[in-house]
Parts: C-alpha cells; sequence; structure tokens
DNA sequence: CAAAGGTCCTGCTCGC
DNA sequence: TGCGAGCAGGACCTTT
C-alpha cells in the first residue's frame, strides 16, 4: 500500500488529529516487526508531547522533547486513528493512547515496518542518512537527476526507485512516470538523452502529486471504521494493466521483471 | 503455487 | 592477486 503518496496522506492525516497530543499510554501488543520494537520505547514517550510530525521519503518522524520516533509502514502497513473501545483488528501490532482519548494503531499483515527510537538528530540516524533528495523539494533538480543518470549504468526503472538518487518512488509510480515520459523501463539510465530525463524528472513529480492530490480526499476518512488511505480513483496508464489496451495508442501493455519487481509498459509508447 | 505497493544486507562481478 | 564500487538477488513475513 504505502509509497510515498500514501505516508504523505497519513502525515498530514494524523497532524490534523493527534499533533501536540500528550501520550498517556503505549501498548506493543506484537514487537516481532522488521526490527523489534524495543520495549524501552514506552518510557521515552509516555507522558509526552508530540512536537512535530513529519515525512522523510516513507519514513514518518514523530519529535518529542526526548528524542524521535521513526515508523516505517513497510509493505503492508497503515495506521488509523480510532476512538476508545475500538475493537482490535488482526495485525493491530501497537498503538499510543492520548490524553483525547483517540489512539493511533499500527496494522501491519506482513510486518515489513518498524517503529525506532532514535535520540540523534534525525538527519543522521543511519537509516535517513544516506537518502537522496525529496522528489517534491529544491534539491530534487534537472541537473541532480542528469547527473545521476550519467554516473550509473542500471536499468532506469531501478534507478528511480533507489532511496539514494530520490526517496518516495515506488513500484507503481516508477512504472507510471516511465510510461509518462516515453522511456522504456529497462533503458540504461546513462542511454537516455538529457532532454527525457528532464521530462522523466517533471512526471516523477506530476504522477506523486496528482496522488497526493487524491488520497487528500480520504483525509477525513481517517478516523472511520476504514482507515485505507486510497490511491483508488486514481488513473494508472500501465500499472497492472498488462494484456490490456494502452489508453493513448491501443497496444496490449506488456509486463516484465525488473530487480524482482513486476514492471508494465506500452512497448510502443516507450522505446 | 505465485504474487503483493519496501528496502536492507550479502555476495558476486568487473575494472583498476 | 587484491580491492572497492556497483549491481543482482535473497531475505524478511502473511494473506489472497
Amino acid at each position: 500500500m504505502p509509497e510515498l503518496p500514501e505516508v504523505e496522506t497519513t502525515c498530514r492525516a494524523l497532524r490534523g488529529l493527534i499533533s501536540g497530543e500528550r501520550i498517556v499510554n503505549v501498548n506493543i501488543r506484537n514487537p516481532r516487526l522488521r526490527w523489534p520494537v524495543e520495549a524501552c520505547i514506552e518510557e521515552k514517550i509516555k507522558g509526552r508531547r508530540i512536537e512535530e510530525i513529519k515525512r522523510r521519503g516513507k519514513y514518518l518522524l514523530f519529535r518529542f522533547d526526548t528524542g524521535t520516533a521513526i515508523i516505517h509502514l513497510g509493505m503492508s502497513g497503515s495506521l488509523r486513528v480510532v476512538e476508545q473501545g475500538t475493537p482490535y483488528k488482526k495485525h493491530d501490532h501497537f498503538e499510543w493512547n492520548f490524553e483525547n482519548s483517540r489512539i493511533m494503531r499500527y496494522h501491519d499483515p506482513r510486518r515489513f515496518g518498524c517503529l525506532l527510537w532514535t535520540e540523534e538528530p534525525e538527519e543522521s540516524h543511519y537509516l535517513l542518512r544516506h537518502l537522496g533528495p525529496e522528489p517534491l523539494e529544491d534539491g530534487f533538480t534537472d541537473d541532480y537527476f542528469y547527473g545521476m543518470c550519467q554516473r550509473r549504468s542500471v536499468m532506469i526503472k531501478s534507478l528511480i526507485m533507489d532511496a539514494k538518487v530520490v526517496v518516495g518512488v515506488g513500484n507503481i509510480y516508477a512504472s507510471e512516470s516511465l510510461f509518462r515520459s516515453g522511456i522504456h523501463p529497462m533503458r540504461k539510465c546513462n542511454r537516455i538523452s538529457e532532454r527525457r530525463v528532464k521530462l522523466l524528472r517533471l512526471e516523477i513529480q506530476n504522477v506523486l502529486n496528482d496522488a497526493i492530490a487524491s488520497g487528500g480526499s480520504t483525509l477525513r476518512d481517517f478516523l472511520s471504521a476504514n482507515g485505507n488511505p486510497g490511491y483508488f480513483q486514481q488513473r494508472l496508464y500501465v500499472y497492472g494493466r498488462e494484456g490490456e489496451a494502452c489508453h493513448k495508442c491501443g497496444h496490449i501493455i506488456q509486463q516484465c521483471i525488473i530487480g524482482q519487481r513486476s514492471t508494465f509498459y506500452c512497448k510502443c509508447c516507450q522505446g
């Protein structure tokens, strides 16, 4: 579920619901996430106020005066805010109870996500230290991106999914942005014209902005029974459409595997 | 049985 | 031969 737009949607929803709230209780029901959830996190944040909630790549950062809690949603994780008395669902692994009687619950069937605690400045934490620029912020320039393409020789899809190059481009939006810019996903990144690389950079931003905009419409449902932030209603040109007709030219959408991940493209539109 | 939207880690290959 | 960088593949889990 969570690519950058979903994490951003979650981040905005949480800000509206629990920013500035004091945590009155922490309940770790199953610490066995990607890395074990340390029991000490309870004493670190209990009684503390969330001073800021922000996103870096696909990581959510909850800043307290004592340090920062880092949550990643992995492949199947989600965060919901519910009212007291809401029954647990299977795979609700931890929760934070707030003074305002709301509860933030972490749900994650595959347990690829994490909850970590750090007292370092967040940018020097080992998981965040080597992350590339945010795709929607100033550091992700044409010059920077073309430079990375020149310096490497991997397939372009692998390059844009590399968090050291740019954060937040997951499997869905990688295929979508390559379609929008007319680049075959298996093209070596150093064999693409500067003009096309610049177009790709722009289309990465466009597809992420579009997805955030449609995710934004689900914010008000965050507190309801179904807390899934969704990228539904979204117009996907190629992802998951193998065997169907291309919306632009009518040719059949193809599927291949790159870096163990399903990849979708139109061999007519993407030279 | 295959595949699912993430990403860290290991071990291999290649070029110097 | 030895080394580092860059790259591909494996691993982590459960559900459909």
